[in-house]
DNA sequence: GATGAATGAGTCTTCATTCAT
DNA sequence: CATGAATGAAGACTCATTCAT
């Protein structure tokens, strides 16, 4: 199995049509690219994607790809893009809520998490795949990581500061080890294959997290799995 | 006036010489080969390593390559086979000793993980990458996995016995989030280049690890990073 | 960036544009990619015929050959077509006319045979070259042969039961026989170069064919070569 | 399939040992050599023939073999010189001998022809392949089936003469004729696999030849195969 | 003489990107 | 804007032949 990648692009690409000039026609043809281009991420990977395969997927003619992106990796990023949105868009508030319990707030985020991922495995896979090779990507990973660890940060810091975790722990590192292990956690279950049961592995998850962080859950009585 | 032909009716590539048959000198260049590989490999991914800056690093001639492997995936292989003898190696014993406790045992372990993912990096990254696409390698990381997930469960679910831990979780799914938990974070510094300090980064490891599953640790006094 | 990998999970090779979907451009280039290559093949034969020629010759550049060919055996696939068509193309008819003797249908048949033969001489040297290592030729050739066999094994019987011919002949053993004098007396002639004369060449094998059928041919008073 | 050849040799060539210089030991591996590659060229072809092959199918080192032969050209031109003793070395006298009738004469080389061709199909198929692009080769076979045309033709010559034969024949054309049909008639039959029954074959080649001569045969009453 | 490792020229093949219609 | 053919750089791989022990 040869692998391999392209070094270089030639001179002066044309540069793709921007969107906002783009007719009605125009948009409907550069969706369509997305999400052919989100299918055959999805079936192939990065790697063995080919725009040709890109243009049948979307019904467009295989010149047509370049009047609306420069690259592969361009609409990989579009690609991308629509998927953080809906990583990101069932989270629960960030914002402290009167009468909401740490138990109920990372299990409420945990849950979504894992069915975001879930619903998007394919496309995640594919994901951490380009992150292994493109710097572009890798940024945005770390990125949208450091936006994410930050707000468990905050909230972990706000719980200590309540009295309610353990103080001597520090909440940047917590924060990343614990929001590591939801993310690699769910990536073995959907993209690796390992095999797990939906409420166990998100109230496991969810009981980790806190007691890690020395915190008492509401919750009693978990039994192991038989 | 030589003459050949590809794909006869004979079994397929010429097969690369076999390890047990080879002389000194032939070792010798494997050696090299290998190293020359790991080289190249760590510095420039799987991907964009070519065979002939393999050769280069191992300072033989292009042909030689093909005298030891078929493929560059062969070669990788090889690499991460030592790899992963490295990374294994200096593993704390598995077994249970009198009179260690949980503490002195997980630090122990995420100290030496840590430290060897330090030394290989770079070629982890490149594992990493390989895993994504290469199916071969995905198995041998999942086996790899399974073996060291199952010995952390046996631990948890003795300590589970024990009195000692938490007896309302499930050890192999806290045995996978907590691996996953010390990999990944693990990844994160060394791969992605978030940056953490040393001790208190095996030491907050440890601590989450430990207080996930309920167990008292018997250090005290952790401070915050400033 | 771009980034890519042979031997994925999908197909096989990527697949030459189907012939039925061509533009008028497309079939005009594949035309010239027939032509060129059927040059070159008549030239430097299979073994020695380079994809670089073959695009040369017909005036595109390098990757335009795998546009419309997986292979070079693919395109010889089309220049052996062609070829063979014109083989058979002038073939005299092969159902009995009324009032064609015996002597002038075989004669008919040798001449356009012999004709047809020098006219492709040099791919016909090619085409036996390919038989005898490539399968697929091999099993086209069989096929063809058998027909024409066939076609001449009936005409044999018929005139074993006209009275014309000798009885005791096996058809199909004498059609083989026969059939293979032809074209290997002509392979000898066009493509090793030995010498003969047109007149007397034709003459002689129509001769022979019938009198070795013991067919008393209508012509009379042959002279040898001097 | 990809098929190819090389194209050059590098300069000077270190010569192989001459065969008179050669020790007993040298002589038997020389001998070994050559029968593995007889077996190797057999099997495989020429072209898809290796050195590492008949190296392996004569028990010798790779390297050895260069100390006997120039390349596999070399080895093949022994590989058939044996094989043509074997061919030749079985036919019948050619000179004319009292009492022997042109059938008997003709039915026992053809019948020779056969079973030489029989015993060594294989290998013949593999000159066959050589002779289609190896220009030494080509010339051999040339020179071979000259004298074996002329001692043909002296042949129907002399049985002109005698008032046995067709006058009205070419005696060099219909040598070649008449040669080409029983050799390639055995060719179609042993190499490409075509089913014939050996006696009738033979019986069916003999009195073709003669009676394409218009030579009266001495046997009656041939049956066709059923 | 024998051994077996080292060498590298020669081609094929892929597919992102460009461009003429 | 759409279409689909044309382009060519980049690298993998083979194996006959050479050469150091």
């Amino acid at each position: 199995m040869a692998a391999r990648r392209n070094s270089g692009k030639r001179a002066g690409s044309p540069a793709a049509l921007p969107v906002e000039q783009l007719t009605q026609r125009g948009l409907r043809t550069r969706s369509a690219l997305i999400g052919g281009a989100a299918k055959v991420f999805a079936r192939d990977g990065f790697l063995d994607a080919r725009i040709t395969d890109i243009c049948k997927a979307a019904g467009v003619a295989y010149g047509t790809f370049y009047t609306y992106f420069t690259s592969k990796e361009e609409v990989f990023h579009e690609v991308i893009m629509s998927l953080q949105e809906d990583m990101a868009g069932h989270e629960p508030t960030a914002a402290p809520v009167e009468g909401v319990t740490p138990w109920e707030l990372v299990e409420a985020a945990n849950r979504q998490y894992v069915l975001a991922y879930k619903r998007n495995a394919k496309l995640m896979a594919t994901l951490e795949q380009v992150a292994t090779f493109n710097d572009d990507v890798r940024r945005m990973r770390l990125e949208l990581r450091g936006r994410f660890v930050n707000r468990n940060a905050k909230a972990i810091a706000r719980w200590q500061d309540a009295g309610l975790a353990d103080p001597d722990i520090d909440p940047r590192y917590a924060a990343n080890a614990l929001g590591t292990m939801v993310d690699r956690f769910t990536y073995t279950w959907f993209v690796l294959g390992e095999e797990f049961e939906e409420e166990l592995a998100i109230e496991t998850l969810t009981r980790l997290w806190l007691q890690a962080l020395g915190i008492e859950h509401g919750r009693h009585r978990k039994k192991r799995a038989r």
